[in-house]
RNA sequence: GGUCCCUUCGUCUAGCGGUUAGGAUAUCUGGUUUUCAUCCAGAAGAUCACGGGUUCGAAUCCCGUAGGGACCGCCA
């Protein structure tokens, strides 16, 4: 049997490296054994869902190469689902409740004052036939809850191991607002069945959901899915992650640029027994992928762990795969400029600034004046060389006895503007004779 | 309140009854680079959340406690 997963968002907002993970997860499950990975849009909610986030969740997933076979919106299903809800009714498995949002919120308060279960009475169940004609005389629409009837729900999750959940600590679900609209609970349960999903791999807050889907599973058909759920990211503070968080959603770390495969590779190793390392690529993190390196303990994102790999990736670049990146930054950056300034740079763009202190003359104040004249008068004539700086600043070492960071810093400084950069023997070549004079003596 | 789950170096983790508790990363030191980064070599870093029990022997099994998380919605 092929193996089918899905990555199910709802477009209500970005996605982030939480459930970018998932994505990742579901993806590397099914490419590692030769399966198909089906991209579903969760978009029932037609109030909370945006057209501008399902373009943008594609978009992401694109930029991170993780592609998908078939894709779907769940607001393109609505016959089916009411087609299936139909099935379930006349099983005798859904009963109408009439209870407003306020009556339901009122019971809750009730049930929580008094300590009890926070779980749904299923009053509904007894109402009279009288009862129900006054709430519909009353203008009231029904609302679909689905009976549960079993009272342990067991499975073997891929992830957690065995796992036995209380249903009756749970609520009847609510399966079809009073709207007609049908909720996650039961559309994404239609969904895993007839798109044949062997395997749904989820985070960790869905597994008392989990529960109750198997058991409208099981009413829809037999069951088959068999259920993963891994822990959750934390944020760096500990904090739990939030959808609003934009400092790690997917589009914030493509603005900082931040390459695709620096996030693949924190997330192929984060709250798992992997080396934190960066990968080669794509096909690098599909073959090494086990779903059991998968902690069940929740694992922190750590920024600096994502900055760390992606400055190595930038290192890596030879000048031919980025060309048209770099030129576009600035159209004199050859491969000469890149080898030379890359071992400095955090990120790609970065090397703005240094076509900035390369091409544009920035003359620096010196409180060195004295020797960096006298550097001036020993600069040897162009051409210039690889050795060119320690044949000069060996004749700078003759006449002025300074050594070490006396002797070369001041020179970088007057030269650049930093006490930091790449390599003087390099560098000097790159801004050349006339703009090192030009700069020196002003 | 109920249900389910988690807790091992700063961080991510290995560990499945007997280990000097291993690795990765970060940190520090030395070497290389006449700076930084890279690279190489080395070091330090964990009373295995706590308490009890089982056992000749527990990070590992059992019970309890504490801390943390998820869910308990006409959201997904």
């Amino acid at each position: 049997m092929t193996t089918i997963t899905r990555f199910a968002p709802s477009p209500t907002g970005l996605l982030h490296l939480g459930n970018i993970r998932t994505a990742l997860i579901n993806w590397l499950y099914a490419k590692n054994s030769g399966g198909k990975f089906i991209l579903r849009i969760d978009d029932t909610d037609q109030e909370r869902s945006k057209d501008e986030y399902i373009s943008q969740i594609k978009y992401d997933l694109e930029w991170l190469g993780i592609d998908y076979d078939e894709t779907f919106n769940q607001s393109s299903r609505f016959e089916r689902y009411k087609e299936q809800f139909e099935k379930l009714k006349s099983d005798g498995r859904i009963y109408a409740c009439y209870e407003t949002p306020e009556e339901l919120e009122r019971k809750r308060k009730l049930q929580m004052a008094a300590g009890g279960k926070q779980v749904y009475d299923r009053s509904a169940l007894k109402l009279t036939e009288q009862q129900i004609k006054d709430y519909e005389n009353d203008g009231r629409k029904p609302h679909w809850r689905f009976l549960l009837q079993t009272e342990r729900m067991k499975w073997n999750d891929l992830l957690k191991g065995e796992i036995d959940i209380d249903l009756t600590s749970l609520s009847d679900p609510v399966l079809f607002r009073e709207d007609g609209v049908p909720l996650y609970t039961f559309s994404s349960a239609v969904d895993d069945v007839d798109y044949n999903i062997t395997n749904v791999i989820r985070g960790d807050d869905h597994t008392s959901n989990t529960a109750v889907q198997i058991e409208i599973i099981n009413a829809l058909d037999k069951n088959k899915i068999s259920f993963a759920h891994h822990a959750l990211l934390k944020a760096s503070t500990g904090d739990k992650l939030s959808k609003r968080d934009n400092v790690i959603s997917i589009d914030s770390f493509r603005k900082d640029n931040i390459e695709p495969i620096s996030i693949l590779s924190l997330l192929a190793t984060i709250g798992t027994s992997n080396s934190i390392e960066l990968k080669s690529g794509i096909k690098q993190i599909i073959e090494e992928f086990k779903l059991e390196t998968i902690s069940t303990s929740p694992g922190r994102i750590e920024i600096g762990v994502l900055k760390a790999l992606n400055k190595k990736q930038v290192q890596k670049f030879d000048y031919e795969e980025i060309q048209s990146r770099l030129t576009e930054i600035d159209e004199n950056v050859d491969k000469k400029f890149w080898d030379t300034i890359k071992g400095n740079l955090e990120t790609v763009e970065e090397i703005s600034s240094w076509t900035d202190i390369v091409f544009n003359s920035k003359p620096a104040e010196s409180d060195d004046k004295d020797y960096i004249k006298l550097a001036l008068e020993l600069m040897p004539e162009e051409p210039w060389d690889d050795d060119t700086w320690t044949t000069w600043t060996n004749a700078i070492k003759e006449k002025t006895g300074r050594k070490g960071k006396e002797l070369f810093l001041p020179l970088r400084v007057a030269f650049t503007g930093l006490t930091h950069g790449p390599e003087m023997k390099l560098l000097i070549q790159l801004i050349g004779r006339d703009k090192i004079v030009e700069r020196i003596q002003t």
